[in-house]
Formats: C-alpha cells, structure tokens, sequence
DNA sequence: GGCATAAGCAGAGGTCGCGA
DNA sequence: TCGCGACCTCTGCTTATGCC
C-alpha cells in the first residue's frame, strides 16, 4: 500500500463501514470501530460528545473538503480542508454542519487502551486540530480504505487501527523532539507504576522518575492520562486487587492489599467499596468481577 | 480471628499564580 | 516551558467499635 494517496480513497466514492466483530478472548488495546469516507450536506449531522454513550473510544476525522463546525469545551471554531480532527468520547464537545454547507472528509473511530491513551498523549500536546503532513493523511487514507474494504478478523483489523495510531503518533511526535521527550519520560514513569504497584509511590517519587518538578508533573501527567497521578496509581491498584481477589480464592484480602500496595487493610477495603460499590470480601463471593467490564467505574486506560 | 465501618488528624496531593 | 511557593482539599493512616 506504499503509494496509496488520499485520492485512491476519494475515487471509491462516499462509502462507510461500522467494525463489528466477534468479541476474542483477549481484549485488544488498539480495535476500530468505524471508518468511511462521506460527503455531507444535511443539517442532521450533528454529533454531541456528551451524547454518545459512557464507553471510552476516539474519532479521528480529516477533512477533505467544504467546512464542519466545532465547539471544544468553551472554544467554537472550523474546521477547514486539510485540518484533521481528533476527538475522545466521551467530552464536552460538538461538531455539526451548518444549513447551506457540505463536509467533506474521511474518519476512522477506535477504542482500546492503547489507542485511547495515544489520542490523549496527542491531544493533551495539540489540542482537537492537528495539521499534519500530506504524508501523514495519505497513510491514514490508506489504512481507512483497508478497514473498509478489508480487516475481517479482529486481529487484521486491530493491526490497521494501531498503524494508524502510529502514523499519527509519528507525525506529532517525530516531528518534535520536546514532544517525544515528553511522552517517553511518561513512558517511563507509566513502565515504573506497573512495576511498583506493590511498593509506595508517592507523587514526588513518580516526578522524579519524569525529572519534571512535583507541580509540573501532575500537570501534564493529568493531561496525558486523563487522571491526576495518585488517582490512576490507586486505580491501578484496585484493579489489580479485583483481579487477585477473583483468581485467589483462598489469599486473606489483607494479602490482597499488600500485594496491591496497601499497608492497611481498612483503608484498602474503604477505597475499594468507594469504586467498586461493594466490600472486598462481598465483591469476591458474588462474583461480581466478571459482570463488569473488565474495569471499575473510573476507568484507567 | 477476620473484616467492615466510622471519626479524627497529619501530611500528601492538586491547582493556581507568578517569575525566570 | 518549567519551577516554585502558597493554599485548600482530600487521602491515608490510626484507633475504636461492632458484626459474623
């Protein structure tokens, strides 16, 4: 597909497909949704962040042609050919077409943990409008044309989405040393909380790690994750005890605690009820791990 | 004995403004 | 862009008590 350009898309045609496939045993971090390349001109295209569901999953929608609108947060703008949009859902936003304009433009849709937390990384540093380069949105044609036309196993699917996150991760990162730096040193401190999830982890600490300043870090680690530091550690932690709770059956829920990083069990099992609604001991006879969603309220991606 | 709940408190964390 | 200090909030821990 080396020299698949965006006009290879174009000349298909408007044309869409929703990804839905059989759900595999394991969960895949980078899995499309949907992708397609429309032409729109009706005011019924109207889409609310807010309304969309509480299921975590990004949009990636570069624009062809004609113009959409906008509201970010507090912010209203355009969005004008050659300008790409990455949105995650859900989030206070809309982008709706105006009575008398046409859109023209392509999207793919993701979720996965992998590909929700790259979008975040990227949108936390760019904001909802990136300008990329025509290399960039030729490779990204290319992999919606692919998840239209082909991607039939969840396997092949999954590896084009991740291509795509790549190619925007390459973009934006590549082209921006600081960026880069910036991402692998949070990297790094997301390697160092999987590996010390049973040892303290202050957020002095996990500054260090980054070699940012204890205010700083919090401030772009909230931006990138989504969460501020001490609260997707304990996070974290809880899932991990979800888990050991479910697979030991036999391991005290103290254990459980200190194995999580929990020196008291009081305060661990206050923590766990106040995210999973239920006592450590309750949660672990009513099986109530496998009912949800492989993850607790707050989700930690 | 093991665990849950509640109250109280010290210190850590989040966030903001400011300056370099 | 980043560090620093200040201030307010809330986490994390201790202790006491009760239930199974």
């Amino acid at each position: 597909m080396g020299n698949f350009v965006l006009q290879d898309l174009m000349a298909a045609g408007p044309i869409m497909r929703t990804v839905s496939l059989p759900r595999g045993r394991q969960t895949l971090h980078t899995m499309p949704t949907s992708a397609g390349y429309e032409i729109r001109a009706d005011v019924s295209y109207d889409w609310d962040g807010r309304r969309r569901g509480l299921a975590p999953f990004t949009v990636l929608q570069h624009t062809i042609g004609g113009r959409g609108n906008l509201r970010y947060e507090t912010r209203t703008m355009q969005l004008k050919p050659g300008e790409t949009l990455l949105l995650l859902i859900p989030h206070n936003h809309r982008y709706w077409l105006e009575k008398g304009d046409r859109w023209e433009f392509f999207w793919m849709s993701m979720n996965g943990e992998e590909a929700l937390r790259i979008h975040r990384s990227i949108l936390a540093i760019t904001g909802p409008v990136l300008h990329l380069q025509p290399v960039t949105i030729d490779r990204l044609a290319s992999c919606c044309h692919r998840l239209v036309t082909g991607g039939e196993t969840p396997g092949a699917a999954s590896a084009i989405a991740y291509e795509a996150a790549m190619v925007l991760y390459d973009d934006v990162f590549g082209s921006h040393p600081t960026y880069a730096q910036e991402y692998r040193a949070l990297q790094h401190v997301l390697e160092h909380i999987e590996g010390h999830l049973d040892q303290r982890l202050t957020v002095a600490d996990l500054a260090d790690v980054a070699g940012l300043s204890r205010a700083h870090f919090s401030r772009i680690f909230a931006a990138s994750e989504g969460l501020p530091p001490a609260e997707f550690v304990l996070q974290k932690r809880l899932r991990r005890a979800a888990k050991l709770l479910t697979k030991t059956a036999d391991m005290p829920v103290k254990e459980v605690a200190a194995l999580c990083g929990f020196d008291d069990p009081n305060y661990f099992s206050k923590v766990f009820r106040r995210l999973y609604g239920t006592n450590p001991s309750d949660f672990r006879t009513s099986g109530m791990y496998a009912s949800l969603t492989a993850a607790p309220r707050h989700e930690v991606n």
